[in-house]
DNA sequence: AAAGATTGACAGATCAATCTTG
DNA sequence: CAAGATTGATCTGTCAATCTTT
């Protein structure tokens, strides 16, 4: 079986490209899995999360990133970047979570178009009653199924794949580097 | 800044929830850099391919398993494991790819409705112009970001989190563990 | 005009229902 | 009828265009 996902087709290439050095035994294999995590494991807590509560990963992401701010409000952009998505697609997310009553919108002065998201109290509830169910979910599928210097390194790897993206700021993923604060 | 990400409410459970351990600030820290992985590396590697081929992250992932195949020929099945997703996500995909050429379908005898696809010549040259750049982007943005270590770390801790999903065959993701073969 | 946010059209994913063949 | 596959409705995300406020 000879594959042909990332270490090369086995006929040369006579492209313009300017030759990639294709993956050797060990890094396909490793990206096979990474591949099987990111093509898994949203859609398991996406579903964990949608049976029990009604709401998408994306979703939980801004209740939680709510709660966890002063008066439960943020500036919309500064929401985004917290709950890791583009402003476009929280901006979709929060009017579903409004109708729903679990945010409130305001606009508030200042350069642009401002807007601030609050979490409701009732937000705040479904959020308590739906954290524990969440973490469960994470505890089974990564947490108790590794050990805790795998998990380190899961997640310094992890956040090294974010940086490299460049897609979120590093301040904010930050805090992890070893012993500080 | 009292986070009601994973770290629970700060207020006591009222739950009948059996009782959730939370995460400790190591165990939060490094679900976080991973929450921030699973947001972030789909979208980047979705955007590259789109850019440069018209293809999302799952439908190269379904020309390239056809294209290790024998005869590049594979069961709808078969290659939505290979290609982890789902029968229905792949036969809307494959949809696509057959109406631009890449893919072809063929009913063939057997229990149930069993069809098999096949990669398209058209389809094979376009993997081979398209696998150079999704595999510079793979470089970029997580093998040549790691050292050899952390990718195989990575690897190791990524296959674990698939294993616990359940989502897919031990065996499909299998041929990782140290040493064997 | 520039920053901040929203919108609408469209592509893709999921779920449940349905179809097809042995 | 059971295995294998498809379909259609619905929901979510993306991209480009637009709106609003200073």
């Amino acid at each position: 079986m000879d594959e042909v996902l990332m270490d090369g087709p086995v006929e040369k290439l006579t492209q313009v490209e300017p030759e990639v050095a294709w993956l050797d035994a060990q890094q396909l294999d490793a990206w096979k899995q990474l591949m099987g995590l990111i093509m898994t494991l949203p859609v398991a807590l996406d579903t964990q999360l949608k049976r029990d509560a009604g709401l998408n990963l994306f979703e939980y992401h801004v209740l939680a990133s709510l709660s966890a701010a002063p008066q439960a409000t943020l500036l919309m952009s500064d929401l985004a970047e917290q709950s890791l998505g583009s402003l476009s697609r929280l901006s979709h997310a929060v009017s579903r979570l409004e109708r729903a009553g679990w945010v409130e919108r305001r606009s508030c002065g200042g350069a642009g178009r401002r807007t601030e998201a609050r979490l409701t109290e009732k937000g705040r509830q479904l959020l308590r009653r739906t954290a524990p169910g969440h973490v469960r979910e994470a505890r089974r599928l990564v947490i108790d199924a590794l050990t805790c210097d795998a998990l380190q390194a899961l997640g310094e790897a992890a956040g090294q794949v974010v940086a490299a993206t460049g897609l979120f700021s590093a301040e904010l993923m930050g805090r992890n580097r070893s012993g500080d604060r």
